[in-house]
DNA sequence: CTACATTCTACAGTAACTGTAGAAGCAAGC
DNA sequence: GCTTGCTTCTACAGTTACTGTAGAATGTAG
């Protein structure tokens, strides 16, 4: 099961929503191991690659600065016993995205007032920008 | 009323915490209209400055781009008329605050856990970023 | 075996700041 | 009036996180 799954780094691109650019940026900078390579130099990657890759760009989506993400795998991967510092970095990251769901609720009712001022009715008036 | 409310630049930075760089930075590019001056050259800002650059530091921390906010305030310094417009870009970007929403939701939720599993009992395997 | 796509390295460019240098302005205390 | 120290000025270099491009090599389909 699971067999032959290796990928070159067009396939991880597609896989993930990556570009093949950023990929191998993050391989220089190390937030991503150095791939394996087949006999005449061209990345391969696994299942493993694609899930890390996949956790990368969820978090990058969401706002978490590449240091941030290097202190999470970095403690995964590490000697695997200092739970508490995970949890530690865990926990304040989770206050962080409280407040950014706070916030991000509050500009959603803002927008979504918009939307339904502009749509009802004869235009009515649409001080719009102000209203933010 | 609101007498003598004009600041410097770095009450109007203190007022919206913005660094002083960061709003030179804005009038060089156009997101902010040049700011009236003293006689001796320096910028001097009124309340109505002070909400101009608070909603631009809003939407920003919510990660809409400087284009994405300049197409919002330019509709709205516009000739004030064209709604539809204005009420299409509200639109668009409600949806991609709803997809942030969730996409925020679920990394709370896999944090929230994670600061469980670490939490409860005597260390319990804390197979935590695999399980991101 | 030719044509076209993908990959390679290396480096330049972009977005949105952030920091620094050197000069000038202003406010307080002596 | 003058020095001390903070703020502001312009201009430009540095940072973060990519993104794009050039030129060569490699892989693959017809």
């Amino acid at each position: 099961m699971a067999r032959d799954t290796r990928l070159p780094i067009g396939g991880l691109a597609k896989r993930t929503g990556t570009k093949v650019n950023t990929i191998r940026f993050y391989e220089d900078i190390g937030l991503l191991p150095c791939a394996a390579r087949t006999a005449s130099g061209r990345r391969t990657y696994g299942d493993e690659d694609v899930g890390r890759l996949a956790f990368i760009r969820n978090a990058r989506g969401l706002g978490f600065s590449i240091d941030e993400i290097r202190s999470l795998t970095a403690l995964a991967l590490g000697p695997g016993q200092d739970c508490a510092e995970i949890r530690a970095v865990a926990a304040r990251h989770l206050l962080d995205v409280d407040e950014k769901l706070e916030r991000m609720a509050r500009l959603r009712a803002e927008l979504a007032r918009i939307v339904q001022l502009c749509d009802g009715g004869p235009v009515p008036a649409c001080r719009v920008i102000e209203a933010i």
